[in-house]
DNA sequence: TGCTTTTTTCATTTTTTTTTGAAAACATTG
DNA sequence: CAATGTTTTCAAAAAAAAATGAAAAAAGCA
């Protein structure tokens, strides 16, 4: 004979692990500045053996397959995630790439080295109309551009190697 | 006899690498996700030999003592300006601490670390969950679990190493 | 202490970001 | 190659974040 109230209690325990998790992958997704919706699915495939069609994610996590086809492709893009074929299914199926420090590594030369690059454009374009202005020829002006130029070297010698850490 | 127009000239040139720093500073803090009135007033600080006044920022960038207020506060929990008495004048004065890098290691330590702290509760709390279903004591939960809490020792080793890298 | 100046707070408004949902584009299969 | 199933796109709606501005609080001064 079953009894509904222990699956029931079952049920809410499992669902228990999943809200955890999305919870947990939510607020890493936010520290990187990615929606909500990005770490919601992530965290639902990070706890699923099974890959997922979108239709599923959309349904379980309630939200607009827009977001979900939007979610989807910020997470292809950082490479957390991957597609598999199912038998007899023509729709896609998604899974979580379980190592979630390579999602900080491609984000790190995704998202950041690139503003690094051009960073270091706008110091070139200073150091030009400093160089074009005889007001701004003193110590000070020249010390500060000196710093945020040693700073963006540091930081382009620093994160690929972070990134490279975080791979491995 | 003045120049109007050479004088013009020069007003403007100086107004253009203020403008390039600010646009520079706002980028910076745009990726650390803080907002742009935060990186306006940093990157005005950062070229101004005088410290400056709260009215003098907020006149100068054209935004609301509320929001310079609240920058300022912001700025400050950073360590990322420091303040100034000026004889005769009551009001306090700001000046940017130069080493941008700095900011950076307090961003670390107060921004990020804290969330890495909570995420190794909620990884408890999983562990928890999983320890309670049987359904969840499978290889598979188990190693998810696991790589979940290998980032988050590697993290609070990492940053903190970080931290300490950027503050020299 | 009372008066004035400066700073902070916070409810409201504005701006920006994210989500939705419906239509378009694309793909698969009979 | 039509018909149906799936995914993407994108304008509009909703939600979230930031800025404003006025009132309250705090600080300096006589």
């Amino acid at each position: 004979m079953r009894d509904p109230e222990l699956s029931t209690t079952k049920l809410s325990e499992q669902k228990e692990l999943e809200v955890e998790a999305i919870d947990f992958f939510v607020r890493m997704m936010g520290i990187l500045g990615l929606p909500r919706s990005v770490g919601e699915i992530y965290g639902l495939l990070y706890f699923s053996e099974v890959p997922q069609s979108m239709e599923d994610i959309s349904t379980r996590l309630k939200i607009s397959m827009g977001s979900t086809s939007q979610g989807l492709r910020t997470l292809r893009s950082l490479k957390a995630i991957r597609t598999s074929y199912i038998q007899g299914d023509r729709r896609d199926h998604y899974s979580a790439e379980s190592e979630f420090r390579r999602l900080f590594s491609n984000f790190i030369k995704e998202d950041i080295l690139p503003h690094l690059e051009s960073a270091s454009d706008r110091i070139l374009r200073m150091e030009d109309q400093i160089a074009r202005n005889v007001e701004h020829q003193t110590e000070f002006y020249i010390t500060r551009i000196e710093k945020l130029k040693r700073l963006t070297k540091a930081g382009k010698r620093l994160l690929p190697a972070l990134a490279g850490l975080l791979k491995l």
